[in-house]
DNA sequence: CCCTTTTTCTGAACGAGTCAAGAAAACAGT
DNA sequence: ACTGTTTTCTTGACTCGTTCAGAAAAAGGG
């Protein structure tokens, strides 16, 4: 478990500075990985219950940048953040609820960043996102159409 | 190039009504890879200047869903639509200016459709944006910040 | 402890996309 | 062709995630 220090810990690493607002932010996103900025929100009020949705946006920005956190956006979805940084990991989304899930990169190397044809662009990642059905959805025909 | 009256057919192919703002969308999808609606808005008015941005808006997903269209949307992007249909192709985009190309599948045989480890999801497909910067953005430094 | 810079708060604004109800158009059957 | 039914289009309002702006508060170096 990592505590309210370790977080402190982190934004200095980061040089930056160390607000409640940010340290409760970054926890909200260790404690509820994939969740988005609304539940985040809600996550920080818990423990600082004046916090302002805009100091909310500001400092997932920031961790953002500073790569503290990762934000990720399938298509058709709002903005979700998660704490694992740094390894190059993807995730499974499914079409029916949304559920996501992480998935280590398929083939051992990151063999993907290699496109076939790169049409002049400079490379610097590849994102991967699944599409399929969570064992819930898959489970239950609803919402199969 | 492809004809209204091809467009006609695509559309009686799959069992959908053929109106003038279903012909003109598809005609300004084939035209325009990887426009967003707005510019589709624009490039169907130049051929029905009464159309509204709502017959659009339907016109895609219906063609979407019938998968005479695809539709993408890269994180931090609005929706964007092209006509390569049924090819696993994938896209790079780019991280400056937000231009997009196409890539073929980086290995022949869709090996990114298998995940280490697919969390019980049953998986349909594999996307993969390729994140970087486009020849002219790397050339000039302006943007990278 | 003070000062400067950065961050947060309040509240308004923006824009892509959706919802809803009535009018118009498509197409099957006669 | 004409009619009737169903689907689609028009108009206009509206939602919701996110951003903008200015004033107030907090962080951290000297």
């Amino acid at each position: 478990m990592t505590t309210s220090a370790d977080f402190q810990q982190m934004l200095r690493g980061a040089a930056l500075r160390v607000t409640r607002p940010r340290v409760a932010v970054l926890g909200a996103v260790h404690a509820h990985p994939h969740a988005d900025t609304d539940s985040i929100i809600g996550a920080v009020r818990a423990e600082l219950p004046d916090a302002s949705h805009q100091a909310v946006y500001d400092s997932l920005r920031v961790l953002t940048n500073a790569g503290l956190v990762r934000r990720i956006q399938p298509a058709g979805s709002v903005a979700r953040y998660e704490s694992r940084v740094g390894d190059n990991h993807h995730h499974v989304v499914c079409r029916s609820c949304g559920a996501i899930s992480d998935v280590d990169c398929a083939v051992g190397e990151a063999p993907c960043l290699t496109a076939s044809d790169d049409n002049g662009f400079s490379i610097d990642e590849a994102e991967v996102v699944y599409w399929g059905r969570c064992p819930a959805c898959s489970g239950s025909e609803a919402g199969s159409f």
